[in-house]
RNA sequence: GGCGCUAUCGUCUAGCCUGGUCUAGGACAUUGGAUUUUCAUUCCAAAAACCCGGGUUCAAAUCCCGGUAGCGCUACCA
């Protein structure tokens, strides 16, 4: 890998959507591979591509940035924060395009194209009906440069067209080696909708030499484009910088996980209750693994062990269950008041009331959560028992007499414990006894179902810690009431 | 159709560059078991893969060729 000059790396979304998880794994990986080389410059840079005024919209920009910062991608250069290669818009930076048109255009390196949608559809579907690689005849190449100037002064709509060298391309791809393509077979290409109207492969090509870019890393499904945007700098008599194509991000039936699917936009896994260092991991390892068996790793580790070249060259399909198992485990080491913190956002406003009660509940399904969302269904009862079923409370063959009879048992024995001592040790302390003689799942069963409605839930003991012994009590009296 | 990329357990992958240590390793999921009043956690175990065909070689998951399949691109979107 070619280090002559700073690195510099780019993540260049266009905001025509918010941003999804392939967009985040290529933020990502630029990211860390600006982090990983520091020493040789390593700036991460966020450019927005919004040539496409019909689909780009603010509040995608909007999206894309605060997801961003939620992941913890900063960059160092970008839109919101400036930077010295600006601007970071491309909608900002007409009058740059425009020259870089003109030069193509006086160098005839481009040319005006006044030929109708229709009339191309046409050619393409001809040459594809013969087998060909469909691409545009080059017609309008005929015209000089007053022809088509003249043309446009007359109010003739044209698109500007890229004189494509029939060539072989040939460049190297840090990822998959040697990639060919023969350029004769893609024609010329459209690069402007008019001087003031550049599109993006154009755009890009500009953008990536005038903001020194050193490394373009980005989706698979630009590599078609690459040739195309080499060839316009190399007509611009610009260098061009080192590529790496990453390999896809899958859904089940291994395509293309595109935004038009549901659940990909980083913000539905945020607003499901997923952590951003779960997300951070996850997507970190779709594509790419360390030397080790390491498979938890921090936003660090990731950095200290990231190497491009370790990146997988076939697509991945993005796997939720596993996701889910990265996910418990983060939450799994997080310190309960970090954890309460972050659940606050997932319960009603009332569930916040009592602390200790919250914590409580907090610590008691910690290990049980996947997702924060889940602690709304998991612990309800913490705060609000919901009526339950009678049937609940039986254990095994037992019948209601016989609940009823182990629930008063259990009720005298903890009215005698004082409220101060109403704690998992002492509570512990005293029915531990008692199940020697009445059996453990014919006393702790109809408890703990009495405590929490639920058919699983924590233990008992921890229950009762939490809600104390008057609540305790009232609703073993209303499993008592049930069983009447 | 054309062009390009890719190909190891169901999934993410290690190994491939620098052939033998691979009776192919790890993880998620699955199944069974232990712990446990339930659920979860934890622990143990099992089942599960080198796309196919040739070639090179004493030896190929690893190198070469061909096939097949999958995917991506094929816009006056990005």
């Amino acid at each position: 890998m070619k280090l002559n000059n700073e690195v510099r790396v780019r993540f260049a979304p266009s905001p025509t959507g918010p941003l999804h998880i392939g967009g985040a794994r290529t933020a990502l990986f630029n990211w860390l591979f600006a982090k990983k080389l520091k020493n040789h410059g390593g700036k991460f840079i966020l450019r927005l591509e919004d040539t496409d005024i019909e689909r780009s919209k603010k509040e995608f920009e909007k999206d894309i940035l605060e997801s961003l910062r939620w992941l913890g991608l900063d960059y160092d250069e970008g839109p919101d924060i400036g930077g010295n290669f600006g601007p970071y818009r491309q909608s900002e930076k007409t009058e740059i395009y425009k020259k870089y048109l003109e030069k193509l255009l006086a160098e005839s390196k481009a040319y005006y194209c006044f030929c109708s949608k229709e009339e191309l559809d046409k050619e393409r579907e001809e040459m594809m009906a013969k087998d060909l690689a469909p691409k545009y005849s080059g017609k309008c190449r005929k015209y000089s440069i007053e022809e088509f100037q003249n043309k446009i002064k007359a109010g003739e709509r044209g698109v500007i067209r890229f004189k494509t060298p029939e060539q072989e391309i040939e460049f190297e791809d840090l990822i998959r080696g040697n990639v060919k393509f023969n350029a004769g077979l893609m024609g010329d290409i459209v690069i402007a909708k008019s001087l003031t109207e550049p599109l993006y492969n154009f755009a890009v090509a500009v953008d990536d030499y005038d903001m020194k870019i050193s490394h373009v890393i980005r989706g698979e499904d630009h590599l078609p484009n690459t040739p195309k945007q080499i060839l316009i700098q190399e007509a611009l008599g610009f260098h061009h910088p080192q590529y790496a194509h990453l390999p896809l991000i899958l859904d089940k039936s291994k395509k293309k996980m595109s935004k038009r699917n549901l659940d990909t936009s980083l913000k539905d896994y945020r607003d499901n209750g997923y952590l951003k260092e779960a997300i951070v991991n996850f997507i970190a390892l779709l594509g790419w693994h360390p030397q080790d068996d390491r498979e938890v790793l921090s936003a660090e580790e990731l950095i200290d062990e990231f190497d491009i070249k370790r990146v997988q060259k076939s697509g991945a399909v993005f796997d939720v269950e596993k996701l889910d198992w990265l996910n418990g485990q983060y939450i799994k080491n997080l310190n309960l008041e970090k954890l309460a913190e972050l659940i606050k956002n997932f319960i009603p406003e009332k569930w916040r009331v009592d602390e200790s009660i919250l914590m409580g509940a907090v610590a008691a399904e910690k290990e049980r959560i996947k997702k924060l969302s889940d602690f709304k269904e998991l612990a309800d009862f913490f705060f609000e028992l919901s009526d339950y079923n009678k049937d609940l409370l039986i254990w095994k063959n037992m019948n209601f007499d016989g609940i009823a009879d182990n629930l008063n048992l259990l009720k005298s024995e903890l009215e005698k414990i004082n409220e101060k001592e109403f704690d998992k040790e002492r509570l512990e302390a005293v029915i531990a006894p008692l199940t020697e003689k009445y059996g453990k799942g014919e006393l702790l069963w109809p408890l703990r179902a009495a405590l929490s409605g639920k058919k699983a839930s924590p233990g008992p003991f921890e229950i009762m810690d939490i809600l104390k012994k008057a609540e305790t009590l009232r609703r073993i009296d209303t499993a008592l009431f049930k069983l009447k």
